[in-house]
RNA sequence: GCCCUGGUAGUAUAGUCCGGUCUAGUAUAGGCGGCUGUCGCCCGCCCGACCCGGGUUCAAGUCCCGGCCAGGGCGCCA
């Protein structure tokens, strides 16, 4: 088949901004064929493009003859732009439809699509991903990414507001014994380097200069975690601020999920609309359970977990139904914490680590953090890391570290909240697990 | 990494328990033809599949063993 080249035709609308009050008027629209009902003397033609989808119609006999054989041709997914008439109608659900005066094609596509995506026959989550740039043209996964894009940009304003400085920590790090998580190895020059599973110790070193930081980006984990909430590689959202203790970035931190649910139910309505999905906009503060809460709550329901124990998988699930929305867990023992959380000075088996939790997803983890280099020595020895492999970073306590706090958003679990969703894979563009590497 | 469940046309499923008209059904997608107001268009015809390897049996999509893959759960996740 010829294609057609773009040539001088540039878009003056995209298909959500063609209205009936532009009756006569001619537009040039770009996108792709999502579906062609051809009832023989009129051919309808659902162009689509990321805002949505508009109907060019195709009158067989008034029509000319160059525009009748394109449209001919034309098949689903198919690269198309079109010019035409806006034309007011009762006919369509828009109210509005375009007739073209014509039509060039820019690519062709497969004529047996490996997934449907008229959403009439769903395929699978791994048949999906398999065909993720395909998958990715339905209108339902545009309104996911969108609603995640609304929502980083909400974060991005709200601490820019709040005086946060944007960074970026490397990705790249020389020790693998920061702690429990695996990490992936690279190959650096000579050298063998490893994936960073976090920025917490960067953050905290930069609230030495820049006071409040922040960052967006992705971090790796070579777990074997098999769950619809953990990936190899993740998007995470970290905040450190000097001067502050865990209450204060609480506060920040819920006022943040605040704003985010009020400017995505604002801005999104209708992504929400697409995905049948609803967003209720919390109340202020949180409520703050402390960890000897839980277990009670826990006890009540039957589930025994003996004080100074991890809660299990099952046992937040059951949490989740007794606190079904946002809650923070605060107060827990200090050796369930990782190495740098501050505990009470009052009572160091206790913590100022907190966990930010929806139900029984755990959303956000922070806390104070240790500002003492002595301190923090004699945590990392309790917890069995050699201090030795922190040195570069215990070098930095003695350059006048501010106390400070801060914590880690997961972006992915973030969006699933906004979205309904039950696997981060599917709001993640390309997931990465253990299984997949590939798209 | 462990446990459970599953793997049938491009996609989604029925059939497997209890082996034999399964020559494998249905929907959707795709091909051809028809149709002037569809919007999950409709109608007719056509195309297309039992994950891989081994075993049991007269006979295996169906039962057994191994492998691979997927989904769910658990664990891991400073």
């Amino acid at each position: 088949m010829r294609l057609d080249s773009i040539g001088d035709w540039r878009r003056t609308h995209h298909s959500v901004d063609v209205k009936p009050e532009m009756d006569g008027e001619e537009v040039t629209l770009f996108g792709w064929v999502q579906e062609v009902r051809d009832l023989g003397g009129i051919r309808f033609i659902i162009l689509q493009d990321r805002e949505g989808t508009i109907q060019i119609t195709v009158p067989r006999k008034r029509i000319g003859n160059e525009v009748l054989s394109k449209s001919d041709v034309l098949q689903k997914r198919y690269s198309i732009g079109v010019e035409g008439i806006v034309k007011k109608t009762d006919m369509t659900p828009r109210g509005v439809e375009v007739i073209p005066k014509e039509i060039k094609i820019f690519s062709t596509a497969t004529p047996r699509l490996p997934i449907d995506i008229t959403g009439k026959t769903l395929a699978n989550l791994d048949v999906r991903l398999d065909a993720r740039a395909l998958d990715l043209c339905q209108e339902e996964k545009i309104a996911v990414f969108k609603i995640q894009h609304t929502a980083v940009d909400a974060i991005r304003n709200f601490l820019f507001e709040k005086g946060f400085i944007e960074v970026h920590t490397p990705r790249i790090i020389a020790s693998a014994t920061e702690g429990g998580a695996a990490l992936f190895p690279v190959e650096y020059f000579e050298r063998k380097a490893f994936l960073a599973q976090s920025p917490q110790l960067y953050k905290e070193e930069l609230v030495m200069s820049f006071e409040k930081v922040f960052e967006v980006g992705p971090f790796f984990r070579a777990e074997e975690s098999h769950t619809g909430l953990h990936l190899s590689e993740f998007v995470s959202i970290d905040i450190e601020q000097a001067f502050s203790t865990a209450e204060d970035v609480m506060q920040l931190l819920e006022r943040l999920i605040q704003h985010v649910c009020k400017v995505v139910n604002r801005k999104c309505k209708k992504e929400l609309a697409t995905l049948k999905h609803s967003i209720e906009v919390p109340e202020v503060p949180f409520k703050r359970l402390r960890y000897e809460d839980v277990l009670q709550d826990l006890k009540r329901e039957g589930v025994e977990i003996p004080w100074g124990e991890d809660i299990s998988t099952p046992a937040f699930r059951t949490l989740g139904e007794i606190h079904p929305y946002f809650y923070f867990i605060v107060d827990w023992p200090t050796d369930l914490k990782a190495f740098y959380i501050k505990p009470h000075d009052d009572n160091p088996e206790l913590c100022e680590g907190f966990d930010l939790m929806w139900g029984w997803i755990e959303l956000v983890s922070g806390g104070t953090r240790i500002a003492s280099k002595e301190l923090l020595t004699k945590r990392l020895k309790e917890q069995d890391l050699n201090p030795e492999s922190f040195k570069s970073h215990l070098q930095a306590f003695d350059y006048g570290m501010p106390p400070h706090a801060g914590w880690a958003i997961g972006l992915g679990r973030l969006t699933m909240m906004l979205t309904g969703k039950k696997n981060i894979r599917e709001v993640t563009l390309y997931p990465r697990d253990k299984f997949r590497l590939t798209p």
